[in-house]
DNA sequence: GGAGATCATCATATCTGCATGCTCAATTCA
DNA sequence: TGAATTGAGCATGCAGATATGATGATCTCC
C-alpha cells in the first residue's frame, strides 16, 4: 500500500506522536527503534521537516518533534510527501487516444472514484488514532 | 495506487473485455491502443495467460483474448499477479522490539484493518464496470 | 512444405527506490 | 574558545521495475 519510505515515515511519526509536547527523539533513537537505516530513515526525516510535519533542533538534546498535533494528521499527509505527483491523474483506461482529458469517458471517471475510495481510508485515519498503546496513555483518540 | 505493470495488466483487461466473446486481439494492436511499449507489455500479457486469465493464441488471426467473463473478475485478480507477496504483513508500526507477531499490539491490528479497507475497491470493482462505453453495446453491467 | 503472422523468450540498457558511508554545519556546554 | 552532540547534505553502490531490441517457436494459409 505504501512504498518502504513512506512506511518509515509513518512510523517514525508514530513514534514521535507518542513523545508529543515531551521531549525531542534523535534520528539515532528513531533508527534504532524502528530497525531503520539510520542514514535514509534521516533523509526521509528531513523531508517532512521541510514540509512542517516535523521540527528538528541539533546539538545535544536534539532531535525531531511533531509540529502538528497527533489527531489533526492524516496517514495520507504522511504519505503525499512521497507519492510521485501524478499531474492529471491517471490514463484512460480503455483508449488513450478516444479520451479527451477534459471530457473523461465514463470507465475514466469510475476508475478515478475507484482510486479515491481506496485513498479514503489513509485520509480518514489520524495519526494519533494509531498511537494506542496497552497504557493508554494519550487518553481517547481519534479525529474530532 | 498500482504499479505501472499493473496498470497496463488491467488497462488491456479492460480492453479485452470490450472484445470478449468476439475476437482475438493481438499484442501489437493492444500496445498501440495503449500506447505501451510491445515487448515489455508482451511479458505482462503473457503472466496473465499463465495465470488462466487470458488465453493466446498464435499465427494468422491470432492474439489474446479473456478467459473468465468481465463481471466474474475483479480488478484485485489482475492486480494480484504483479504484487510481490508480503511474507507475514506490516510490521509493528510502534516499536519492533515491542511487538510479538503472534500477539500485535493494537496499533498493529488497526494498521491491517486500515490497509484492508484500501484494498476493497479493488476487490469490489469488476472488470466488467469498466467496460462501460458511450453506446453501451455490452448492456448493464455490474457484479452480479 | 514454405511464407508470413504472431506469441514467447532472452539479453541488455535505463531509471528509480533503497541503502551505506563520509563530510559539513549548527548547537550546546564547559 | 574548543570539544561533543546532532541534524543536513553529498557520493556511491545495489536491486528491482521499466523499457528496448533481437531471436526462437508455433500457428494459419496458400
Amino acid at each position: 500500500m505504501l512504498t518502504r519510505t513512506a512506511e518509515y515515515a509513518v512510523r517514525a511519526v508514530v513514534l514521535l506522536a507518542r513523545h508529543y509536547g515531551e521531549r525531542l527523539v534523535s534520528a539515532d533513537e528513531i533508527a534504532a527503534r524502528l530497525g531503520a537505516p539510520r542514514n535514509y530513515l534521516s533523509k526521509t526525516l528531513n523531508a517532512l521537516t521541510h514540509r512542517g510535519i516535523l521540527t528538528s533542533a541539533r546539538g545535544p538534546g536534539g532531535g525531531y518533534a511533531l509540529a502538528i498535533a497527533p489527531n489533526a494528521l492524516s496517514v495520507a499527509d504522511i504519505a503525499d510527501v512521497f507519492a510521485d505527483a501524478k499531474p492529471g491523474g491517471a490514463r484512460c483506461l480503455l483508449d488513450d487516444s478516444l479520451c479527451d482529458p477534459t471530457h473523461p469517458c465514463s470507465a475514466h471517471q469510475r476508475w478515478t472514484e475507484i482510486a479515491l475510495n481506496a485513498r479514503e481510508p489513509l485520509l480518514r485515519t489520524a495519526i494519533g488514532e494509531l498511537c494506542e498503546n496497552d497504557e493508554r496513555t494519550k487518553g481517547v483518540v481519534g479525529r474530532p
